[in-house]
DNA sequence: ATGACTGTTTAGTATTAAGTAAACGTTCTA
DNA sequence: TAGAACGTTTACTTAATACTAAACAGTCAT
């Protein structure tokens, strides 16, 4: 019940955007579409509550057809996929994450393209 | 409610053993030192409970002089530490992630490897 | 044979996250 | 001037997670 009003201000953008050209993003019906109600919704897009759980977050990022690693991260949360992969090597997962900490945007791409290299090669 | 026999077994085990030659490690003070109830430890130990939240589980691997990640994969948790380095970059790890989903341990262990060499160098 | 300490059982509670239904005032259209 | 659709408000609900207090039965030392 707090409340993330940056979450609620861009998707409320995000949602009028797309509003302009299908008057299939009305709140009614965006909320329908999500799988929430127009109640919630509406508060949190003016940021009276929190933003809905995980998966409502993808299946909005899907709706709007944008990236959902943004509205989670505004959300302040994370693909909860990710947790599963971490799962699947929970000592060594855990042991990359707490190195690369701090590490720069760059210096993980770069980390990431090696890592994509030796899968392919 | 469901019940992880694993997390259970493996916790008493190593209760246990610390019992042995120190009397704090009774299920009641143990319990007492973690900060649940007796109760709670003694269903979690007998797999009738779910194990705690991750606080807790890291609480007892700290009393316990283990590495936290052990139980808390045995739990089926994840370290909350990981998330919030996720969220200090919440594009590049997701897609780091996501990358490296798959490689075996060696190889995750090699790409840290190269992460700390970056670092240190 | 009592008190002190075990772990266990019975019977629940507390907290938090994640929402909802229905009515309301406004605007737009027919 | 009625009907339909819009976003909002009021007043709660539901579901899941994470536990707890108190009584109980067994063991051990005194």
């Amino acid at each position: 019940m707090a409340g993330n009003i940056k979450f609620g201000k861009r998707l409320r953008e995000l949602r009028e955007a797309k509003l302009k050209n299908n008057p299939k993003f009305t709140l009614r019906k965006f909320a329908e579409s999500v799988g929430i109600s127009p109640t919630f919704l509406s508060k949190v897009e003016r940021g009276e509550f929190d933003p809905p759980k995980a998966e409502k977050i993808i299946k909005m990022a899907e709706l709007l057809e944008i990236d959902s690693d943004e509205l989670l991260s505004l959300a302040g949360k994370v693909d909860p996929e990710l947790e599963k992969i971490i799962k699947e090597q929970p000592t060594a997962l855990p042991d990359l994450l707490r190195t690369v900490r701090g590490m720069s945007e760059a210096e993980l791409r770069r980390l990431t393209q090696r890592a994509r290299d030796k899968e392919d090669g």
